[in-house]
DNA sequence: GCAACATATCGACCGCCATCGATGTGATGG
DNA sequence: CCATCACATCGATGGCGGTCGATATGTTGC
């Protein structure tokens, strides 16, 4: 059962967020250092925006603190106190923003919490 | 009348953003070491708020990259490809988020980016 | 006081987005 | 198959926010 459900795991980053991710390492010129250009705004603020939202700013740190920093959709619903379609909608944002990994098990579906992007924007907001 | 100015200045940071950035600080755990409480959640989600749209973010860069480190809103204007209303919009809006400082000067206003509360969120988006 | 300039505020428009209930899709286990 | 559960998608709704032109406020110099 444990190998079925190996089998059938499939981890998947968005390519769209990838994309994304590289987009912000590339124009990363640490916002204080130089003048921003109009794509680079435009991708750092799409970056920022996927996090400038109170639910999925705690969907993240929630996933971040389940045991082994891993959690299934459906242990996210309750503690955030939103509808299902509502989580679902936050966590396909902030996949498709590259900041969380998912992985299909079976009939759930897990999420992991991405460092690197972080790290991409903490370092653009730096001086 | 370089006197004149230096009576008539004065530099202002807005109550606001004082909160706002005190709640950053007090708030501050790295949201990925512990889940974020909805307050400290919506307090975060604020904060990123204010940065997450290409025109702010592209008005902190060009400040910063000012001689001086500051700049005078009538210098905004053009580069930022905007209407004078919506830029001072937008320099109101950061200034209230702390991210930006204000001061007169005769019928000038000059803005200087504040990376105090910058620090902040980058030590909030950590692990 | 008045003309000129810088900035702020107002009101309106429009698009985007968070949210939901209803429903569709996919997987599991009898 | 079929019931059940997890999850995704759809369509509608309501509110928030970026943008502008018009206008008000403030400051200077004459």
């Amino acid at each position: 059962m444990a190998v079925d459900m190996l089998l059938h795991a499939s981890t998947s980053v968005n390519m769209t967020s990838m994309k994304l991710v590289q987009d912000l390492d590339a124009c990363c010129t640490p916002l204080l250092s130089s003048p921003l250009s109009e794509d680079a705004a435009e991708t750092l603020a799409t970056a920022l925006q996927a996090l400038a939202d109170p639910a999925r700013l705690r969907l993240l740190s929630l996933i971040a603190a389940c045991p082994g920093s891993e959690a299934c959709g459906c242990e996210l619903t309750a503690p955030i106190g939103l509808s299902q379609p509502t989580v679902s909608h936050h966590l396909k944002v902030l996949h498709e923003a590259g900041l969380l990994e998912r992985e299909r098990r079976g009939k759930w579906v897990y999420f992991r919490v991405r460092p690197e992007p972080l790290a991409s924007l903490r370092s653009a907001l730096s001086a």
